[in-house]
Formats: C-alpha cells, structure tokens, sequence
DNA sequence: ATAAATGCAAAGCATTTGCAACCAT
DNA sequence: ATGGTTGCAAATGCTTTGCATTTAT
C-alpha cells in the first residue's frame, strides 16, 4: 500500500509536481502522460513514483482514478465527484457540466437497502466535434 | 480482432457453453471464473477462447463488459443496461432494480451537444449485508 | 473446400513491488 | 535517528496473439 495504515505522508517534490501536473490539465491524463510531463521538471523521477503518488492523491481524495473501457487507468486533477461523456469516436474523455444527484444515492437506499457513498455516471457516445467531422477517422486511444 | 470485419461468426460449442454459462449466475463474473466453470463441461477449453468468445458476445449485445476499479473485467450475461451497485467491502457487484433513465442521456445532448449512446451507472458503498455485519471482516476482491 | 475458431504457449503491457539509497520530519 | 519515499529493475497478472490444427458451413 501507498499511504501506510499507521504511518503518516510526507510532502515530497515529486508528489508536489505530480499534483501540479494533474491540475493543469482537463483531459483526464493516464499515468504514462503524467510521467512524461513530470519528467520535463524532474528528469530522474521514476514511472513506480507516478504510479505510487497517483495511488495516493487517490486516497487522499486529491484525485480520482478513472477506469473506463479501456485498459488503463486515467486520472483527474479535479477531485469534486462529476460526470464524464466518453467519446467513441475519437476517445476523449470530457468532463460534464450537469448537476451531480445525491437523489440517485436516496433512491437506492430506499429501494434496496444498500448505502451508496458515492456514484459514477458516464456517457458514451459521439461528441460534438465528432458529429460534424467524418465518423471513419478515429484515432481511438 | 475476434469477429471479423467482413467474416461472419460460426455457431461453436465453446461460444454456446460459455453463455450458458454467463447467463447462469448474477455474479458479474470474470473471465476466469467463466473458465473454470467452463472447464468442468468441456476440460479441453483454453482461457484464450474463454476471452475471444467473451469480447465476441459483448459485440454481439449479448453481454456486458463491465470494469471498475478493479485491474480485471467482470462479465454480465444479462444484455439489458441497469445499473450497478459496487460494495466496498465484500467487493460484491450487485444489479440494482432501479429504471434506466434515458432522460439523462437526454439533457446531456440538449446541454453539451454530445450524443450519447448509451450511458454506465455505478453506486460504490455498503452493501445491506456488510451494513449490519461486522465491517472489518472484508474479503475485497 | 474454405475460412473461422480452437488450444497451447509465448508474448504484451499497464501496474506493482523489493530493495538499497535518500531525505523529510 | 526514524521510517516514509524514491529510483531502478525485476516481477505480476490480466489479456492478447501467433500458429498449426480442428471444425462449422
């Protein structure tokens, strides 16, 4: 485990850029693009470092951890629970600008008895841009 | 790729058991446990047909390719969209028996302009049983 | 006959880990 | 000084693939 059950987490550089790096960014990066941005401000830092701090900005809620479709994880520098429209076309990952509904956690409660603490929603599709390009030139991935 | 582009799919035993055996349980399983249990009808089977024939129905529309956080996909033989509840304890994926809102898809077509197909719902908490048991004794995974 | 599907084993590849050196507290 | 953290590289583990063979049509 990353961050230890007993111990405590220390502030470290690479954690710091690491940070920094997910938070300029909205196009919800995987693990290798982190790596290769960080790389530019800290050329020796090692892909395990990437993986073990995305690990744990996850747990301290820092960041979220998407895992669509694909086989590899993404990650998000915005840590407020929203939803995401996956594009199949083109494969962007983009972030939605509707109202997040606690109703939805209520309803499942009521209705089956299992306390949800938090929930996913996600679209996929065609976006925007997409619809009115030529749908036959994805570049998918 | 598995089915083809221009090909057609042929009817084979193994495509057969394995639905079968994907449509008996509501077990989300993944596709190792589909191989043993497989393999206690047809010993001969190997985990590569298992996987081949898996994303072969999941084109067909006659499963589900579900993958949450987990590093490993989780199958569903029930083909129809519902959505999901993840209990973050004893790792159990649960189907919920709420209505698939297509209105959802709706708004977000009319708000972003994005045109979704279709769209993923998930719950991640408590299950009812793991609420009223002892919390600590989770066998996650 | 003909190409799709299988079994087997060898890759592939994202992610994880063991370990010695390092550094924040 | 203490033990969390890093870099490096080896190891994991799920999934995919190449190929010769089998089998559905």
């Amino acid at each position: 485990m990353a961050a230890k059950q007993t111990g405590f987490v220390r502030k470290t550089k690479q954690r710091e850029v690491i940070l920094e790096v997910l938070r300029s960014t909205k196009s919800h990066p995987t693990a290798d693009w982190v790596y290769q941005e960080v790389r530019k401000k800290m050329p020796n830092v090692s892909l395990g470092t990437i993986y073990r701090n995305l690990k744990t900005l996850t747990e301290m809620g820092e960041a979220l951890e998407l895992s669509y479709g694909s086989t590899y994880s993404r990650f998000d520098g915005n840590p407020e629970n929203h939803y995401h429209f996956v594009c199949e076309n083109c494969g962007s990952v983009i972030d939605l600008d509707i109202p997040v509904t606690d109703a939805l956690e209520r309803e499942v409660a009521e209705k089956t008895g299992h306390k949800a603490a938090s929930h996913r929603l996600e679209f996929y599709g065609l976006c925007r841009d997409c619809q009115t390009n030529d749908s036959t030139n994805g570049s998918l991935h």
